[in-house]
RNA sequence: GUGGCUAUAGUUCAGUUGGUUAGAACGCCAGAUUGUGGCUCUGGAGGUCGUCGGUUCGAGUCCGAUUAGCCACCCCA
């Protein structure tokens, strides 16, 4: 039987492909324009980074890791073997710690520094069930804005993010942007207290998994899908109404730049994000049409202890992702047509194979001079290679025949007005010898046009 | 990790109660007189029916396993 790709992992044929790369171009310039400037980091770390970054009891480091074991390293685990912590690596199933990692070692925010903006995008691994938006490779385009904790920091990436999705043609109208605040290690503990007492007193209309959850980390009990469940949370203490002096003050400019940009949102008390190291605020982008269960798109929030997690100084931090594939399946939901990757400027023909070897010269010029070109490397005939510049969406075809040969001349023939004209072939060289070896951004068939009439 | 559904040409799908050389559409290739695309017409190529095993005189069709996909739970982007 012939392989496939594993479980849960996509291949990015050309059109696709030829998309991610325009869709991490747009995500360069938008953010650009905010200041922030790339970082890559490795596609695996030290388990540990995640374990201490994210939390241990989350889902994503409990069971979605990929965790890597190289060489020597699998037979001493088989073995019943201890591994250095050092060789205990993770396929990074986000992209937060990591850059986190790297600005504190490279201490990329030196105390009293500007906040260092840094952008990223690749593929993060996680070991789920596929289904509908959801892959075990997946891409991502993050930002971590680290060394500001003040509301501006928040607000202006929340914005960002939503015109990122604007550039990029998702409909403004299917997008919903969910806020909330979770306080911080001051308000927090007490909240978690005051719910877990409320589902204590509550427990018998609880699901199971939710009895288990007043325990281990009660707020996830408000994403329980459970009716029941739902039913109780909805009157279970809110965090905004639990929020300590500082945090209700954050919170609240957050929400007042937001405001003032003329943002619309919705709070979402019940909104809490699955990976510990968020404080403060946190958000979430969803699309409402054609998404399958995993609807949200973008998402993200602050977090002003991860740096110290992971042993570096107190350093305030706010970041986001945003899923790659599923803004293509909420583009496809919203009728977007996605460019062809394969296309070309002109098409050279051969009406017989005695011209190929001056064909194969002028392609070469052209493509020389900046130009995209394309001939036919099959011996079809005329016709066909007239079909192939066609759905290669050729803007002209150059026709070199024997006739032609004789005369010293090449026909070019606009595919769109139909209208055909001759010009010297020494001309035409010499007018591409002009052109450097970097993309055209003329109009090289009107400068063909005019030296023909020369 | 749990549950449900699915797997037939490059793609989307038909395939009657198990019965001879497995079909369609689109796509692809080639023609429709002499060197010219998109439309139309004609013809052609392409499938060991996901894989392995079983039941049967006979399996695309029934059973089991396996692999993958889809959908949902869960979780997240």
């Amino acid at each position: 039987m012939a392989l496939q790709a594993p479980e849960g992992t996509k291949d990015l044929l050309p059109d696709e492909s030829k998309f991610w790369t325009y869709f991490k171009a747009t995500a360069a310039e938008v953010f650009g324009r905010f200041g922030y400037v790339p970082i890559e980091t490795p596609l695996f770390e030290q388990t540990d980074l995640f374990v201490r970054g994210i939390g241990e009891a989350t889902d994503v480091v409990s069971k979605e890791m990929f965790t890597a074991v190289s060489g020597q390293n699998l037979e001493t685990l088989l073995g019943g073997g201890t591994i250095k912590a050092k060789s205990r690596l993770s396929l990074r199933p986000e992209g937060t710690a990591g850059v986190v990692r790297a600005v504190v070692q490279h201490d990329l925010v030196p105390q009293g520094a500007a906040p260092a903006k840094l952008m990223y995008a690749g593929p993060m691994f996680r070991a789920e069930r596929p289904q509908r938006g959801r892959q075990r490779q997946f891409n991502q385009v993050g930002v971590e804005c680290l060394g500001a904790e003040d509301p501006s920091v928040d607000a202006e990436s929340i914005i960002m993010l939503m015109r990122f999705f604007e550039a990029i043609g998702i409909p403004v109208e299917s997008m919903r942007l969910l806020v909330n605040s979770m306080g911080c290690d001051v308000c927090r503990p007490a909240y978690r207290d005051a719910v877990r007492s409320y589902m204590d007193a509550h427990a018998d209309e609880l699901c199971d998994e939710c009895k288990r959850r007043a325990e281990t980390n009660p707020l996830r009990a408000f994403d329980c899908k459970n009716s029941g469940c739902a039913a109780v949370m909805a009157h279970a203490p809110k965090i905004t109404d639990h929020l300590c002096g500082d945090c209700r003050d954050h919170y609240g400019t957050v929400k007042q730049y937001l405001v003032g940009e003329g943002l619309s949102f919705e709070e979402d008390p019940k909104l809490v994000r699955g990976l510990d190291y968020y404080t403060r605020t946190v958000f979430e982008v969803q699309v409402t049409e054609g998404m399958g269960s995993q609807n949200a798109i973008g998402g993200g929030g602050r977090y002003d202890k991860l740096a110290e997690e992971v042993g570096g100084r107190p350093t305030p931090g706010f970041g986001f992702a945003l899923g790659y594939e599923r803004c293509v399946i909420a583009l496809e939901a919203a009728g977007y047509e996605f460019p062809r990757a394969q296309r070309c400027d002109y098409f050279v023909a051969c009406v017989d194979d005695s011209v190929r070897p001056e064909a194969f010269s002028l392609v070469q010029a052209a493509r020389n001079a900046g130009l995209t070109v394309e001939m036919d490397h099959q011996h079809r005939s005329l016709k066909s290679q007239f079909k192939l510049a066609d759905k290669l969406d050729a803007d002209q075809v150059i026709v070199l025949g024997p006739d032609e040969l004789a005369a010293g001349t090449v026909t070019v023939r606009n595919m769109a007005t139909h209208e055909e004209y001759a010009i010297g072939l020494a001309a035409m060289k010499s007018l591409l010898s002009r052109f450097g070896n970097q993309p055209f951004d003329g109009d090289f068939s009107s400068m063909l046009k005019s030296a023909s009439e020369e």
